[in-house]
DNA sequence: ACCCAGGGTCGTC
DNA sequence: GACGACCCTGGG
């Protein structure tokens, strides 16, 4: 049953900025400059019309609720983009070129798994991927007479062996994602324990156990899951890129210490760090 | 044809 | 702590 949901006067919400800032990889634009998605267990669409932000499509509950958790739409993002502007005039400008970016509050399944297989790899590698995954253990969703599948859950991707996973692409990544289903499955209480972790170190201890979790990897899903740890600074090529050009200024940047890069931004954006992140990496992977 | 890079992590030294 | 290897795809 399709439903429609419509937000209006909505500042903060661009949703080429927000799908485009690889913090997700399940959205794609449509002709008609709309975003069509798959997140927990919902089709949705999303389109732009002068000030009005209209979601559309099938949703498993209440797409209101399902919408305001999944974009963030109770955080008042004008106050923190007012004050994270006030820092320097470098962030002023990443925030007035990706003004419109919110952090979504994805499933944190989904989010480990499709990290996991960021490692080293390019956006449009890592979509495909994710992509095969849902169609060939997810569920099947039709809308429009089109065909969308879920993000499997733990159970389903535990059908898939290390050759599979192998097969569907994931390369040296295969092992680490079924290791990692494995432990998730072995443990229902797995996911909520994570969940119900308030201290954000102890957090970042227990992610860093799974394997393919590194310290980048860990930052990201505490930041772009609903566990949303906005004071985590993901560092990536392209953050040390910007940082090292923007503040550090060394020759080689592969050579930055990332402690530097780490306690630079924690001075400079404290606990809205991970926010700032965001802006920057639009900015410099953008322009 | 060849090399390089991509939202890093892991094992080894 | 530093270093190379790792699957795969696209672009120069």
């Amino acid at each position: 049953m399709e439903q429609e949901f419509i937000l209006d006067n909505c500042k903060s919400f661009e949703p080429e900025h927000i799908f485009d800032c690889g913090q997700c990889f399940r959205w794609n634009k449509e002709p008609d400059g709309s975003y069509t998605g798959v997140f927990n267990h919902n089709v949705i669409n999303v389109k732009k019309e002068n000030n009005k932000i209209i979601f559309k499509g099938i949703c498993n509950g209440n797409i209101q609720d399902e919408c305001n958790k999944y974009f963030d739409l109770d955080r008042d993002y004008e106050k923190i983009k007012n004050k994270l502007s006030k820092v320097d005039n470098n962030l002023k400008n990443s925030i007035e070129y990706g003004n419109g970016i919110r952090l979504l509050n994805q499933d944190l399944w989904e989010t480990l798994i499709s990290f996991i297989i960021s490692a080293n790899n390019n956006i449009p590698r890592i979509k495909g991927i994710i992509e095969r995954l849902a169609k060939n253990y997810g569920d099947k969703i039709v809308w429009n007479g089109k065909e969308f599948y879920s993000f499997p859950t733990p159970e389903q991707l535990s059908k898939a062996s290390v050759s599979d996973l192998r097969k569907l692409g994931l390369g040296f990544r295969d092992v680490r994602v079924y290791e990692t289903t494995k432990i998730i499955n072995n443990n229902k209480n797995k996911l909520q324990e994570l969940t119900d972790e308030k201290d954000v170190y102890k957090l970042r201890e227990k992610l860093l156990k799974f394997p393919g979790v590194g310290p980048k990897v860990a930052d990201c899903i505490m930041l772009f899951s609903c566990l949303k740890r906005l004071e985590v600074f993901p560092i990536d090529v392209w953050v040390r890129r910007v940082m090292n050009e923007l503040y550090i200024k060394s020759d080689d940047e592969t050579k930055v210490n990332k402690k530097e890069i780490e306690a630079l931004a924690k001075e400079k954006y404290g606990n809205l760090a991970g926010i700032a992140q965001q802006y920057l990496f639009y900015w410099r992977r953008g322009a």
